[in-house]
DNA sequence: GACTGTGAAAAGTTTCACAGCT
DNA sequence: AGCTGTGAAACTTTTCACAGTC
């Protein structure tokens, strides 16, 4: 992140704001809906209704691509596809593979936005011997000892992480080792990584914290003074047992820390 | 958003920033596997590095709790795990249901998160006849026909939507319609909810584009004037596939609209 | 001496409002 | 007349750096 690789030959004027990039696929979903209906042009303001933005922020971002839209008129939808996909590199296709088939992993070979083009699931891996050639959306799960060879002949370079919390980190370590420099960690821990990889960070549970944290803002609302169901001098006991609650998380399987064969199958 | 609802007694001095609300489910991560290890203090510095922030955020982020901290010390980290619990919700339980139990919504069942405490798993719910009591994470799947009354009877406040994209703007018109006031949506789809409803959104396809775009970068390092595979006049029409990719996305399920039973379970 | 808590500066992001093109 | 593109203002978030406390 503190690379201060920012050499840029003063080509075009590049350097999008990251905030900008995080909605870009938000356009794009959008705009694509609009293709798919064959609506030729759309203003900002009708396009940021449909992605749940306001039109100025809208139009501030695509101003950061350049100027593909018309005065008076509006965007040329496919046009601006084409810029965006463009832009997200999403005009080649990325070979993808996914650690850790239990069961996140096997819904994210199942989701359709890993499955369809764009991203292609190169190949499955877990650990687990058991799962070793068992098909998972019609693509056979190779063992985890083969990773570094599927990582080499298959020219992937964006891995996806679903194993439980404590395989993590060497699994990132072995995929970086073997040339992926994109992560996409499913299992809720921090991966430490070397500069020039990025990771991006999934955590259902955290968003599920957020969602309750405002939540209980609702609820709280006259009751400002006092909480009514704590104890005030035990409370730091009960804390562990309510933290115990939210670190439980922190496995994506509730047992093993090895990336064995998680218990999470109901048989 | 836009709601002018910051009443707020003045009673103390609320109103946690939105990110510091964000980073606060990390840091009580970190805190509780200190906590398994019976760590009694920690300093900013060796939390933040746990977390993965730097420490002064920490510290600002920490300061708007309150002063939980000792000059020279460090952090107590029971009581400031029970102090970000307090101020998360977490220390009252959570009644969730999950609605589309498809493959993700299984993995979501099953996600050691969801189940552990805290938040516990109040119902599945699926509009396929086919899955209805058909137990999934212990819990039998209930038809969508018995939503209102689920959410009624069980007191839920927060509803994960786990639908496609095309059911899910319906799925959350009933669940606020009975009361929920807290979405979680996987569907990769824009929800419109009215005023004093939250919705938090978590969309894979978005991160993995977010990914692309970063790794694209790199790639281009030194190719900056023009793109080797892009045709420039007939891109238009390879735009518009590349996007089409993308937009494939925007099911949850490949296929099928129904929550049909996933290919998720081995068995 | 070690480490927190916090004002103040810097950086990043959003919103406003309007000039400029079609 | 309608709508984009963008400077400038407002707001949010991060970082710095150090006074204050143990």
């Amino acid at each position: 992140m503190a690379t201060g690789r920012t050499h840029r030959p003063a080509t075009r004027s590049r350097g999008i704001p990251e905030a900008t990039v995080a909605r870009l696929p938000l356009y794009l979903r959008a705009l694509t809906a609009l293709s798919e209906r064959s609506v030729p042009t759309v203003s900002s303001e009708e396009l940021a209704a449909a992605a749940g933005v306001n039109s100025a922020k809208l139009r501030k971002d695509f101003s950061y691509l350049g100027s593909y839209g018309t005065r008076g008129v509006g965007y040329d939808v496919e046009y601006l596809v084409y810029q965006i996909s463009r832009e997200l590199g999403l005009t080649q296709d990325w070979p993808v593979v996914i650690v850790g088939i239990g069961n996140l992993g096997a819904a994210l070979a199942n989701y359709g936005g890993f499955a369809s083009r764009g991203f292609r699931v190169a190949a499955l891996i877990d650990a687990d011997p058991a799962m070793t050639g068992k098909p998972v959306a019609g693509i056979p799960v190779q063992h985890a000892d083969a990773l570094e060879d599927i990582v080499r002949d298959n020219g992937v370079s964006i891995g996806v992480i679903a194993t439980p919390a404590g395989a993590a980190q060497q699994v990132c370590d072995r995929l970086v080792g073997a040339g992926v420099t994109s992560i996409l960690n499913f299992a809720p821990t921090m991966l430490t990584v070397p500069d020039g990889v990025d990771v991006r960070k999934v955590d259902l549970s955290i968003e599920l914290q957020i969602l309750a944290f405002h939540e209980q803002r609702k609820a709280g609302e006259d009751a400002a003074a006092d909480d009514d169901a704590a104890p005030a001098p035990a409370a730091v006991k009960g804390a562990a047992a309510a933290a115990a609650a939210a670190a439980a998380m922190d496995e994506a399987d509730p047992k093993g820390t090895d990336g064995e064969a998680p218990a999470v199958m109901p048989a």
